[in-house]
Order: structure tokens, then sequence, then C-alpha cells
DNA sequence: TTTAAAAGATAGTAATGCTATCATAAATAA
DNA sequence: TTATTTATGATAGCATTACTATCTTTTAAA
């Protein structure tokens, strides 16, 4: 049985489907490859139009800017995510377990889906971490609001926060810990990484001491009173 | 009594210092005023250099491009804030105290500061917030580290980890915590303010409950076992 | 098989991110 | 005080970026 996943976009986000062409698909496959390697900033339409072999023009008829590619990529990620955290506590009774599953999700390393063709969610992840904020972090971010850009990271975060309520109904904070929640697990990966004395877990780098982290923080948090 | 406070700043940011003279305070000053109003991404050394009333080529004497400055008042803030934690937290001798004004120093609006004339700090904290964490994620972040750009926020994470091991010496993540409540304090003011449903303050949109919700979240955290 | 949609090819333009040069003004040392 | 270093101003230029426009050819749906 071979399935294929399919993410529904907000329309805003593209002048052309690229879901609906092969070029299109290209532009989603080769931009996330070169993000990941370029960075964003060092990211442009130009190189990524030599590196699928077209011109500037053809990516420019998909999307309007780089801005809009970066916020397509990664609304798709938060989406693709969702259907993950659902698919994997589905049938899970125990809020608790779901919670940690949930960290778990967010705090590691995704292995590449083969249900979705021409997205790496490997590198999607490394793009995640390392330009996620990004997307938000602009004087537009109210305009891209107004469109609905951000529905898939809001649509996360009240999820994680209804499973937070579950656990604690109590809980005054639900939403600003489940950004807590999913901020810290890519902050603390590129800190670990990169600046590792701001983390505690510069000795052994290791994933696994981020989601130890979390659950500590998370349960102490919801647990009492 | 009139003291001028004065921050040591890294040599290596700049190609000549500017608080040496009156162009380089000047670049200091409008550069604030410019990236809080424009955002870094539109913020340009022409448009500064026509702001101030020189040239282009006048900036690129001070500073090699717009990240390197970026980074220099961002430095500047942190360094900033650490003195202003030791000033304030000075005789206090209970360590939950002390947490509890970093928390607050750290969420709060800053007031400008009159010992420190060219740099307008109400400004700065709100480039903090939205462009605070540009100043790393990026693809040259080893090699600003190797130059010890970030020292300043490693200093500062230091000071504040070593405060939460005094309130609680077994508890096992300090420098990954205090992180979270740097970037929290932040991210969460920025969330509230533009995208309010990703916390739990779109109401009042008040500091104050970003106040409570870290204080939750970090004694809630160090307290136990 | 026509015809519409997508892609390719090419050009062009304003803004950005620099570097270089030469003249002048201001500060400092001889 | 003069000499000379140092900082600034003025101007030019250039490669890259971020687009827009147009025209032709290919592909694919009616």
């Amino acid at each position: 049985m071979k399935l294929q996943l399919q993410i529904k976009m907000n329309e805003d986000l593209f002048l052309r489907n690229p879901e609906h062409t092969e070029l299109g698909r290209n532009i989603i496959k080769h931009s996330i490859q070169l993000i990941a390697q370029y960075g964003f900033e060092a990211f442009t339409f130009k190189k990524l139009a030599e590196d699928i072999g077209t011109t500037e023009a053809g990516i420019y008829r998909y999307f309007e800017n780089k801005h809009l590619l970066l916020i397509y990529i990664i609304a798709w990620y938060w989406s693709w995510l969702e259907y993950q955290i659902s698919f994997q506590t589905n049938n899970v009774t125990d809020p608790v377990v779901k919670l940690k599953k949930v960290i778990k999700l967010l705090a590691t390393t995704v292995v590449d889906d083969a249900t979705t063709s021409y997205v790496n969610e490997s590198l999607l992840h490394q793009i995640i971490i390392s330009e996620g904020s990004k997307a938000y972090l602009t004087k537009q971010v109210g305009e891209d609001n107004k469109h609905q850009f951000f529905k898939p990271y809001k649509d996360l975060c009240a999820v994680i926060g209804n499973i937070i309520l579950e656990c604690s109904p109590k809980y005054k904070y639900p939403r600003s810990l489940a950004t807590t929640i999913i901020e810290m697990a890519h902050f603390q990966n590129f800190f670990m990484i990169n600046l590792p004395s701001l983390t505690d877990f510069g000795k052994n780098k290791a994933e696994s001491e981020i989601i130890l982290f979390l659950n500590d923080l998370v349960f102490s948090s919801i647990k009492k009173g």
C-alpha cells in the first residue's frame, strides 16, 4: 500500500500552486536543500533557479518573493508535524504519555518521510531550527497574520495546549507553555550545536538530554496545584 | 553627581571605535532608531547615512556590515543588562528574590537610562525582542562565536544559571533554564503583541502576566527534588 | 486538432552591499 | 606654529539582488 500525504496549503502563499507541476515541486524540493545549505539570508531565487535548471522569472511565477517561500515551507512543516502528532498519539488515552510523545517528536531530528516525495523532512527540520522564527520576526508579521499564514503554527500550539490542559485542567498558561516547548525544543538544539555553553548539553550533544530537560520543565510546571 | 556608564566592547566588532567620535556615537544612536523603526531586514547603511547626514562610506569606516553593527548593539544591551542585574541584586541575599528580580528585569520594558547618553535602552529592548535572535541564527554563528561576539549573552546566561543553582544546588539544567527564561521573556512579549493566540496573555497584553508565567515556570522547575 | 496553460529565453531596472579615490577639515605632535 | 596624522565629506563605480516585462516555444487538456 502506497500512500501520498497531501497537505492543503494557504492559497495566498503562492501565485501558482507548486504542488501541481513538476517545476513547482522542484522549487519546494530545491529550496529546502538550498536554504538548509546556505541559510536563508544567502539563499536567492537566482541560485535556486540555477540549481533547478530554470530561470529566475520561472520561480517568480510561483512565489512573490523568498519570504513567502520560507513561510510556505515552514507552514508545511507545522502542518505535517501536527499530522504526525495526531497519528502518533492516536489511541493513546493517557495525556501524560501523549505530551511526552509530543515533546519527543518536537525535539528529535526527523527522518525523511517517504509518503511525501519531494519534501525532505530531515532538512526541513534543520531549517525550522535555524530559520523558523524568521518567518514571523518581521515588520510584516501583522499583515502576514491577517492572511492566516501562521495558522498551522497556531493550530499546533492549540493542540499541544489542549493536551497540557488534559494533563492539568487548572494550569493557567497552556498556550505559552506550548510555545515554550516548541521554541525551546529548537533553540536548545541550535545552542547545543553552535553555542554549547548556553546549554547543559554541551558534553554529549544528545537530543535525548533536551527531551529530559523539556520533560522536567513541563511536568514540574503542570503537576503541582 | 553625574555618572557616565562605559561598556567595554569587543574590538573585533568594529573597524573604528564608535564611542570615540561624534559620528560613531551617531551611528549607534541612529541605527537603534532605524532598526526599531524599519526592522533589521529593511535597515540599510544608506538609510542610516541619510538619517545621520553623512555618507554610506562614512558608516563603513566604523562597521564592516550591518550584521556586525546589529551584533554590536545587541552585545551592548546584554552587557548593560548584566550590569543592571548586578546593580539591582546587590545586597540581596535570598537567591529566590534575586531570581525574581532578574525575571522582572528581563520581561519588563526598559526605561531609557540617562547614564548612557547616546543609547535609547527602551528602543533597544524592542530590538532585542524582534531582532535579538537574528544575531546568532546565521550560518556564520561559528565564526562569530570564535571572535567571542556572544560573550555578553553567555556571561548573562552564566550569571542567571548561578542564581538558579543558588536557589536549587541540585537542579540539573541551570544554563538551559537561563536561556529559556531569557528567550521566553522576549518571545512571549513578541507573541503577546503580534500573535496573541500563541500565548495566554492576549486579553490584557500585560507584561506582568509574562512575569507570572515565567515565575511559575522557573520556580516549579527548581523547587522540587 | 485547437487552444490554453506552463515554461524557456532574454532584457531591463532600481536598490543593495560594498570598495576606491581624492579633497578637505580637525585634532595632535614636533 | 607648523607639520602631519587622523577623521570626514564628496563622488564614482561595480557586482549582486530583487524584482518586472515580453516574447517564443513546449506541453497538455478540451
